[in-house]
DNA sequence: AAATATAATCGTTATCATAACGTTAATTTA
DNA sequence: TAAATTAACGTTATGATAACGATTATATTT
């Protein structure tokens, strides 16, 4: 029975970015098993054999973050005979986008996990630092395309902490004139009558963004981005 | 030694595009082995132990088409666990862009290779079906902003193939004076001396790709679809 | 009370991309 | 020679946008 074939491992990696409101972070762990021990890591796992590819991501998501629900999209498939050192190994790289403040697990938990700054981020074992770059470029082709970022963000925010997130994303000053025209005429956000004092002495609006909207308009190709940076 | 997990196959389809000049079309094999034995199917196979999935599609590609040097580009892992029947199979699809004219092989080959009108696809088995879809909304949202078409065609090429090939892609149809001038400002092409009178009476002049800008320039989000289509 | 820091609003202009449509040119067939 | 067919060039109005300037609001610090 079967077709007599040499099969291999297939595991998951979970690019996890995260926003605080100020900062774009990464989550990784400190590996807990050899090869590789205590180095840090992407967040991964082997598929289950009920599983498919999403569910498995889901899942090794939900036990890094505690969350369910979480923006989550394929990125690629890296499948090198010797990726990794012990038994090959394809792994389909997932990214997922959360909002910091949702992260329910205690940092320093089983994993061990760390938030480290994009700039910041220390060396990876295996293909990971390949994989953190691919999604980088990834993020940032959809974010000039498709209102993505708003994954990162908690259900109020202000505008002041959107156009940081995307000026993180692209490492690059954006007019914040032009900026809130071109959000404003998107129609995405909803304007609350409450305002966040914390960084400033006039206060900054809250918003929401209108999910509805926000559904309808996924693939209208917005840019966000001044071309400058394309 | 190893992780002690379930090890499962992993497999490379493929999705390769045609076109003639006339007509843009799918490649199909009739598949050889049970299950869904003379069923057609994407052609694919198995990842060999010292290769990588890329390599793999290459081998693939080359195996059904004879062509080195082909356009091939990752589309999507796909691994629900019962996509096949017969063993687990997770499955890596790439999709491919050819000139037909390149194509070598003689049709009806050990493949039973065929090429396939985009409107006239039959039945396919397991998730092909997916997958093809899936590559044409990949093309469309990548020509849309990135010059891949170019691939399709032979070396010399006339305008009129050109727009036919956009305008089968969108399934929809494009101005001709505006496409030449976006094309022609693009700054992509370089005019030739001779003509093709097959199709017309005037004829039309042969364009060759310039492809240092093709290569330059294949990042700079180019629109060749007019907006009425997004 | 004045200075200050951040947020938000309103406005201007030059440039460019684009859709929609009209017109002319070249060539072969009837 | 006229008709038919396809290719190629031209015009214009509209809208998006980047890059600026200027002003107002708010509350804290000096």
């Amino acid at each position: 029975m079967g077709y007599n074939q040499t099969a291999v491992l297939v595991a998951v990696d979970c690019i996890v970015f995260g926003y605080d409101g100020e900062q774009l972070k990464l989550l990784l762990i400190k590996r807990a098993i050899e090869p590789e021990k205590d180095r840090w890591s992407l967040m991964g796992g082997f598929i289950g054999d009920d599983e498919n590819l999403d569910g498995a991501a889901k899942r090794i998501l939900l036990q890094l973050t505690g969350l369910h629900d979480v923006y989550l999209e394929q990125l690629h498939a890296y499948g090198t005979p010797d990726r990794d050192p012990i038994e090959r190994t394809v792994s389909v790289a997932y990214f997922a986008l959360i909002d910091i403040n949702k992260y329910s697990k205690q940092l320093n938990d089983q994993y061990h996990a760390e938030w480290f700054k994009l700039k910041e981020v220390p060396d990876l074992i295996f293909d990971h630092p390949k994989m953190v770059k691919a999604a980088m470029d990834k993020i940032r082709y959809q974010a000039a395309l498709h209102p993505i970022l708003f994954e990162l963000l908690p259900k109020k925010f202000t505008i002041p902490q959107l156009q940081a997130l995307y000026e993180q994303v692209y490492d690059s000053p954006i007019d914040n004139r032009n900026f809130i025209r071109k959000i404003t005429a998107s129609g995405l956000l909803i304007k609350q009558a409450e305002k966040d004092k914390s960084n400033s002495r006039r206060g900054a609006f809250y918003f929401k963004l209108d999910r509805q909207k926000h559904r309808s308009q996924f693939q209208s190709f917005l840019n966000f981005i001044p071309k400058s940076i394309k």
